[in-house]
DNA sequence: CAAACAAGTGAGCAACTATTCATATGAGTA
DNA sequence: TACTCATATGAATAGTTGCTCACTTGTTTG
């Protein structure tokens, strides 16, 4: 049964619609798709990458962060605002200063997939 | 001795110099940095994603791949150039149809590590 | 050859994003 | 209390990006 592929029936001028209707059957649901965008694209900065992976080396505060990038702590802070707010990293406080660490073991195995990829061609 | 950590000798406001320095050492190369922005830029866009985890599941034409997502085959088109160029998917032309597939196994682990974080909240 | 169709592409536009700058908050310190 | 410094944040700006629309290319078919 299941619910009518709704414009393949009216305008289907070209072809495959068994491949199709198998795929769709298969298909990431919206908020899967949206989900893997949204960390994937999170990860999809050279700021951020640099960022993420300085902490996969060891806890940092933001000012840390910005004398090893060398850009502003500002730019940083806006960025760690991102990566919070996604759970990629998490802040502890201690006096003036706020220290930062990965919160996503997933995180660093994605880095590291991606780092094969990336050497790989 | 190392060089020198430029930066810092002038303007050293803050703190942890000789973590800054550990986590200099071994940061990634910019080259590195921009490869993996790249690649996780092109795997975070949610259209791309359909496209790449369509493709997963079998050869799909330009044609299908647009019904399957509901699209353009214009705007799939532009993302298939995208990927193309990054060595992502692979085209074979056969009469009027041109056949993607994923070209990129890569992609295939990345995509299954994605989904664990995604499903993981 | 002409018509039809799949796919690719450039220009233009709207939406998004990363940075900068100015400022605010809040903790330590004189 | 007043000052300094680390961090956060809002507004503005410059750059990027994804889509649409119009058009081109190239292939099949009448």
């Amino acid at each position: 049964m299941s619910k009518d592929t709704s414009l393949d029936a009216c305008e289907a001028p070209c072809l495959h619609l068994d491949r199709v209707d198998q795929v769709r059957a298969g298909m990431l649901t919206d908020e899967a798709a949206e989900g893997l965008a949204e960390i994937f694209g999170l990860l999809g900065d050279r700021t951020r990458v640099r960022i993420l992976h300085a902490l996969s080396l060891g806890e940092l505060c933001v000012c840390d962060i910005s004398a090893v990038l060398g850009t502003t702590s500002s730019a940083v802070s806006h960025q760690l605002r991102l990566l919070r707010t996604a759970k990629l990293v998490k802040a502890r406080k201690e006096g003036k200063n706020v220290y930062y660490t990965l919160d996503d073991e997933h995180v660093r195995q994605l880095f590291a997939q991606g780092l094969e990829h990336v050497q790989e061609r």
